[in-house]
DNA sequence: GATGTATATTGACGAATGTCGATACACTAG
DNA sequence: CTAGTGTATCGACATTCGTCAATATACATC
């Protein structure tokens, strides 16, 4: 093994963030939350949801409403709704008995910039 | 069910390739795709080797130089490298016994512009 | 209080994933 | 052709994940 070039050191001390891809070798701890953070966006029901409250013309949406276009049960939506909380990337509060979601663009963003 | 604001129609004809999270809410085949794409980033040793990759001065290196800095044995880094490939994020071509990984830049930002 | 509705949690299941050892394949050097 | 090296594939395993039915929790209304 061991072929021609050195390779980064790979210690990139994290600024802000976690600095881009493309910038500088991620260390395996930015690498193992931004991993985190992709897999929230790793499923097409969890994508679609995020896109539906992000787009929403109010800027949130009533989790009652993301049942029926998601095509999931409601447990199903409500498990996908924790990863996207969990991940940041959206956050709610719950008025009466609904829950509203509401996208996290900074977040949102953070993660983007990973990818330069 | 059913309550506050109707929601976008959900049905945006893809253009380019998927246009952004907080555009317009993403079809559900968009969504399949671009899940897909973030799944391959959604793993640690995956997102670290593609940095490797990406921050090479020469801008390719060779898989041998990638199973060490990884800390995973040969197989399962050439398990994840291709992953990264069918993903379309790397590309790669055999020279002589070494293969040699290039990023590819346009896919990552394909993939970024979806958050917008 | 009791009833109804919206959401979250639990439990269980099959499917997908990350991992490695063993092995096969491809290429080079002798 | 044989031996050696780099890479990919295979087989097996434990773990994680997506899913739903059933249930629990929270809130509003009566």
């Amino acid at each position: 093994m061991a072929r021609r070039t050195p390779l980064q050191p790979a210690t990139t001390a994290s600024k802000g963030c976690c600095g881009s891809l493309t910038d500088s070798a991620l260390t395996t701890d930015d690498a193992e939350s931004m991993a985190h953070a992709f897999a929230a966006l790793a499923d097409p029901i969890r994508l679609r949801l995020l896109s539906l409250i992000a787009t929403s013309s109010s800027g949130e949406v009533c989790a009652c409403d993301l049942v029926e276009p998601s095509g999931k049960s409601q447990p199903t939506v409500s498990h996908h709704l924790k990863v996207l909380r969990e991940a940041g990337l959206v956050e709610a509060d719950k008025r009466g008995i609904w829950m509203w979601y509401r996208a996290v663009p900074d977040r949102i963003a953070e993660v983007r910039d990973v990818l330069g």
